[in-house]
This record gives C-alpha cells, sequence and structure tokens, in this order.
DNA sequence: CCAAAAGTGTTATGTCTACACCCATGA
DNA sequence: TCATGGGTGTAGACATAACACTTTTGG
C-alpha cells in the first residue's frame, strides 16, 4: 500500500500550487461480477467486515492506488476478491460521487463490469461467510438491500449487459469454452427476459461466420433422452453487431419446450 | 468554492476511522462540447491561463465539489463555461484515472459529452483568446495538441456519439429547433462519414412516428434555386433505437448532390 | 426554359418470424 | 416405439437500397 497520503506530501509540484484549493476525494473501484447458473443470472456479493454498513452485503471493490490506472485497479480487486484473471471481460460503465454516498467521507467509485462462468469453487476458496451468489432478481427486487449506492449500481450493471449483448460477443463469457447453442440461448433469455426460437436462434449465430466454432464434438443427452446437442467453442468478438437481436414475440411458441 | 479540503476536515467519522488509509485523489469533470457548423463536426476547446499545459489547448472542465453530484458538476462547467444550460443532452462516457495524466497531483476526471447547435455567438461572449472551436478533424489528426489525456477523451466521446446516433435521437441537438431533413441528414454524413440517401432517409426518420414533427413552414431556397424545404421540429426521442442506421454504400449515387 | 434541390413511387433483394418437419438418443 | 430435445426447410411478412421520376423554386 501506499503510504503517501494525498496532494499534501506530493513534492514535484509547481511552487505555485496551492493543494488546499481543490476538495480531496478518495477514489474507489467496485465491480459488479455476473455470473450464470442454470438459467438464472447472478450477482458476487461480499459482506462487509467493518463499518460503514457492517455485516450489509456489496459488491466487491477497493481504493484506487495513485501509482495504478483504473482498469489495473479494478483488475486488481478481481484478482484479490475472487482469484480470477478476467482482464478482457472487464468493463468500465459508470461513475458514481453523489455526496453522501459515502458516510465517511467523499468518495468518488468507477464502476466495473466482469462476467464469469462459474465462479461457484472461486466463493468457496474464499472465506464463506464472506462471499455469496445471489441471484440479481433478489437486489432488482429489493428482497436484499446493499450498501452504499450499491443496489443503483447494480441496476446500471445489468441494462449495461443487456446492451453488450446486442452488440458484442458477451454471451460467450457467461458460458464455459464448450457450450451448446441452447446454454449460449439460455443467457439470452435470462439476460434480457424473452423467449427465443431455437431453430432461428442457431441460424443467426451460426450464419454470422466466426461467431461460434464448431468443435466436432457432441454432449450426452441427459436421462430423459434426446438428440446430442453440438458443442462450439466462442469465436473472435465482432465489432459490428452481434448476431442475435432482442424481440418480443407476440403469439411465438417455442417447438422445443 | 468549498473550503472543506478533504476528508482530514470531516467531523461526522467514526472515531475508528483512520483517513490516512487510503490515498486522496482530485476529481474533476471535464465537458466534449460538440456542434455543427455546415458539414463538419466542431468540438470546443479552451486555452489553458495556468500550468499545467499552459498555453495549450484542453476541452473544459473543473473540480468537483463534495457537495455536488457528478452531473450537477458538468452541469455547472457547461453553464460556466458556455452560458448553456442543457441539462438533458449532457451525458457521462468514461472516467481517466492513469497515473501521470495529471503531473502536479493524482486527478481522476470523468468525462461528459454534450451536443449543442451553435455554440458561436456563446463562444464570442467568452474572452475571445479563451475559446474556439475547431473541427474535431484537426483533433484526430494530431495537427493539434491537446492538454492531459485529452485527445483520446475527445476520441472517446466521437465514438460514443457515432454509437448514441444510431440508437437515440441525439441527432437533432445538433441542429437548431427548426431544420430541413438535409440539415439533419448532414449531422449522420458528417459523424459518421457516409453519403446517405436523401430519399430513404427521408422516410426513416418520417416514417418512425413522433421522430420529427413537420412545422408546415418552409425555407427559402438558396442562390441557386430549388425547392423549398420543409421546416420539422424534434418529436419526443426513442427508446427501441433510433430511426436511421448505419451502412456503407457501395455504389450508391445521390441524386440530390 | 434550365439547373438545382426537395420530395414521391417503385421494384428487386434481402432478412426475419413462425412453424412444420426430420434426426438422434434414452428408456 | 415413444418421449425428448437438437437441427433443417420454407413460405409469407416485412424491411431496405437503389434509382427513376415528379415538384417547386431562382435565374
Amino acid at each position: 500500500m501506499e503510504t503517501r497520503t494525498g496532494p499534501t506530501s506530493s513534492s514535484a509540484v509547481p511552487s505555485s500550487y496551492d493543494p488546499s484549493r481543490f476538495p480531496a476525494f478518495a477514489v474507489t473501484v467496485d465491480i459488479v461480477i455476473l455470473t450464470m447458473s442454470g438459467s438464472t443470472l447472478n450477482v458476487l456479493l461480499v459482506r462487509r467486515g467493518e463499518a460503514p454498513f457492517q455485516g450489509m452485503w456489496a459488491i466487491p471493490g477497493g481504493f484506487k492506488r495513485p501509482t495504478e490506472t483504473l482498469d489495473e485497479a479494478a483488475r486488481r480487486e478481481l484478482s484479490e476478491e475472487t482469484g480470477v484473471d478476467a482482464a478482457s471481460l472487464l468493463s468500465q460503465f459508470g461513475a458514481y460521487g453523489d455526496p453522501g454516498r459515502d458516510p465517511r467521507m467523499s468518495v468518488v467509485t468507477v464502476a466495473y463490469l466482469a462476467v464469469l462462468r462459474d465462479v461457484g469453487e472461486l466463493v468457496a476458496g474464499t472465506d464463506a461467510a464472506e462471499a455469496a451468489i445471489v441471484p440479481v432478481a433478489d437486489v432488482l427486487t429489493e428482497r436484499l438491500d446493499l450498501a452504499f449506492d450499491h443496489e443503483r449500481i447494480v441496476r446500471d450493471a445489468i441494462e449495461r449487459v443487456r446492451v453488450e449483448l446486442e452488440i458484442t460477443g458477451i454471451a460467450t463469457a457467461f458460458v464455459g469454452t464448450a457450450f451448446t447453442l441452447a446454454e449460449l440461448r439460455a443467457v439470452y433469455e435470462a439476460i434480457w427476459g424473452v423467449q427465443l426460437d431455437a431453430a432461428n436462434f442457431r441460424r443467426s449465430v451460426v450464419a454470422d461466420e466466426g461467431w461460434v466454432i464448431p468443435t466436432g464434438r457432441r454432449t450426452r443427452p441427459g436421462a430423459a433422452g434426446g438428440r446430442p446437442a453440438e458443442l462450439f467453442r466462442a469465436g473472435r468478438a465482432w465489432s459490428r453487431g452481434g448476431p442475435v437481436h432482442r424481440v418480443a414475440r407476440p403469439g411465438g411458441r417455442d417447438r422445443n419446450r
């Protein structure tokens, strides 16, 4: 940790500069870590060990250091909290600096979104009483209160994911390295809250060259039987919009259900 | 200006709290103000009066106060710099906190985008030597060097506008309260760097009910003649995407040119 | 009348939705 | 052979790009 505590201890400063002319803030990064389990979207929360909001659930985060960039701070915090190095999935989506959002002092936080597949073991690795994966619905319906303004940050993060789903390849970040199209479709259905036609979904996804790549392998069907599904892996991400688009399905029924 | 200089002067703090345990930052808001003149996209710059980067061009901005939100700080800075109250057009698009981006101290800035029609008189109202409207091309081609990391911030802002054009009604913010469809089309063409078919553009824009509203009035044609254009005003913005979409025009020619 | 700019009509092409139908597997 | 889920075919609806054509002005 830095010993330097702020502008008053800075030395390489023009003599004309008066540090008391600007207000001092603490700057933190907070990370909304989203993951799918089955057909529900979850968020990783930690229980706060100290005041303020001691004992309440919050999203992980911490102070930015003067020697690191915001992205580095987010990557470091994510790594410290979950042990995952998921640099490519980290994206900044907002800054929050309302007065009073932290009762101790003036804090501006920069919020990041991270999408992980299967955080299960990672959470088990940390102190079990400290971290939990909960359905985002619990946060959105306020069945679970979060510290600070973290509820709003989680809401904004989810809206961001909904948009990113439509224009980037972020969906593959929710599933394993090899996945079926049904799994991938479940990601869209859970996050958008819609039903998608399995046939058209496959066409959209497979048509866009390089979006998903067949591995040649197949799954073993479940106890109920059914044709084995092809396994795909993620292709390169694209620039000009993702392959699937959000639409309401008025009278459409899903043959595979 | 606040006299409180930071956490060390805060009083309503738990006695267990040690302010030296987090690094102090200055927090600023910087605003990329974009405007159209004719068929070019411009950005409002100010010349810095003091160190660092004294005499260089920069985007307007200033310190956030602990008593205001980030949005309020941006609105205040915009008002102080241009006299415009354009709250609805202000949107936050990024935070920048690389170490060393300000040689004086650790500064995290939150960047905002503002789109204005006709900043001409506003700039004339300020000290002429202090503010200027320059084509964004001058910044993007680095014919004009900006202070701090402001070039990157401007680049990010323009990319943001390109995306917003496609999904919101932001285009009308660039033109006057009454405008022709040719003016509106010029906004898209300038920002996307494409040629749009005038006929199809009209259909897209007029078809979406409420996007633009006919005023009944018409323009007087220029010296070269031509049919007078209808004048429209902006309708309500929409949620589910704007009416015009970015496409390359391979062999398409524009009859009206 | 001619040039210029605005606005309308039209057609070929492409995309998407909905659903029928076929395939592969477990019990 | 039946139930279950995966995968393909396809017809109609809809959206779009391109460009010919008409309208209205100034000179």
